[in-house]
DNA sequence: TAGATTGTTAATCGATTAACAATC
DNA sequence: TAGATTGTTAATCGATTAACAATC
């Protein structure tokens, strides 16, 4: 895996899966080389920047030749760890779990949904998908006895942070976080979180932003 | 609205809404001031990079006092724009477009769910709470009989373009994207995406970051 | 008044861009 | 070989942090 620079910036890392996306795309349509600026100018990044950014994890490129699209991908992929399997469970089966249980991105990202949790009586017991919706005090056993190492928090704000207690307790060292709160783990344990209402607010400034601008017009 | 810095950074804007909601809470708790430093240590923030943030739309503080908790949540919530209401319909019903339909955080950001559309005649007709999913070809009416001014893209990859097309041809300003890929939109428009695949991937990296470095040791 | 804390300017740090020798 | 394009170093730009006079 050649040199891997010891602390990448995160900036560089979100970058990656936009790298990964656009290739993909590339390989698709059946383009087999490509030059960083070439790509800059997909992507809306200058060549430079590609250029430092695949370099924090080796030299993928050939001199005047420019990237090999299938290889790029490939070695991004591993970068970014696709290939290795992780098993996963939901925590909260509503609407969102639910919509997450469905969530076809799992495909090719190297994540397989185990199996979902909830306290509503009225949920446990049935199926999305192949998936079943179990009891949350089973979680502790299953967690046991199944390989999971990702925990996936879909419920309301009040419960995500004991749902992470209990996570991290049964040795989960991963979160993907999507209730809208700010979760306390032991230092090791790595969270991702997805934050629809900040999005949205983001969005709303934005649209006001531009009101503003129109009306000093 | 006081000053408001013409070129606020894209960093600032996104921890508005950390600030909204931390401001929040501590409303709920009866906090009724904060300096600064006190509130950098909740977020994890430096003081001074919140006095900073802060300044680019007005001085909200008081020397010797800090801020008052609710006056600055209200001022926060009025740089967001989060009291100017905004008609939003969903396109693509299936999972996640139901699972945004339900999704409770519209409240308080001052969005309001009009309508859903979908292709797919089995969905088309059918109520998620109640708001009914229409048929795609009912949207453009739709739009003109209503004050729409977002569209929320629930549908997958492929379809999200022409999507995109539709909603800005029937003037539509903004869209909240979670479709899996990158917009073309007129210069105008304001796209806010939100990628799960992408947050996934950083997931999947940062795991696989962690094994590199516990192997290396 | 004395202490606290702001708003703001200056210093530092990190990330992006430009430049170019190396080389395919 | 000549042209193209990389990997990498240096320059620039922007964002964060530190410092401090102003003032509540």
């Amino acid at each position: 895996m050649d040199k891997i620079k010891i602390n990448v910036s995160m900036a560089v890392i979100r970058r990656l899966p936009k790298y990964y996306r656009y290739l993909d795309e590339l390989v698709e349509k059946g383009i087999t080389r490509i030059s960083s600026k070439e790509f800059g100018k997909i992507l809306g990044f200058t060549a430079s920047q590609i250029r430092q950014d695949l370099n924090c994890f080796g030299g993928f490129g050939q001199q005047g030749y420019g990237y090999n699209v299938r290889e790029l991908r490939d070695e991004i992929a591993n970068i970014l760890g696709l290939h290795k399997p992780n098993n996963a469970i939901i925590v909260g089966a509503g609407n969102l779990g639910q919509a997450i249980a469905n969530y076809s991105g799992f495909r090719g990202s190297g994540f397989v949904l185990k199996a979902m949790f909830d306290i509503n009586p009225r949920l446990v017991g049935i199926s999305i998908g192949d998936i079943k919706i179990m009891d949350i005090d089973d979680m502790g056993e299953f967690i046991e006895n199944t390989d999971i190492n990702v925990g996936i928090i879909c419920t309301p704000k009040e419960g995500a942070q004991s749902v992470a207690k209990r996570l991290t307790g049964e040795g989960i060292k991963a979160i993907w976080n999507f209730a809208p709160t700010d979760l306390e783990v032991p230092e090791n344990v790595i969270v991702e979180n997805v934050q629809l209402s900040e999005s949205l607010m983001v969005l709303a400034y934005l649209m006001n932003e531009r009101d503003r601008m129109e009306n000093a017009q």
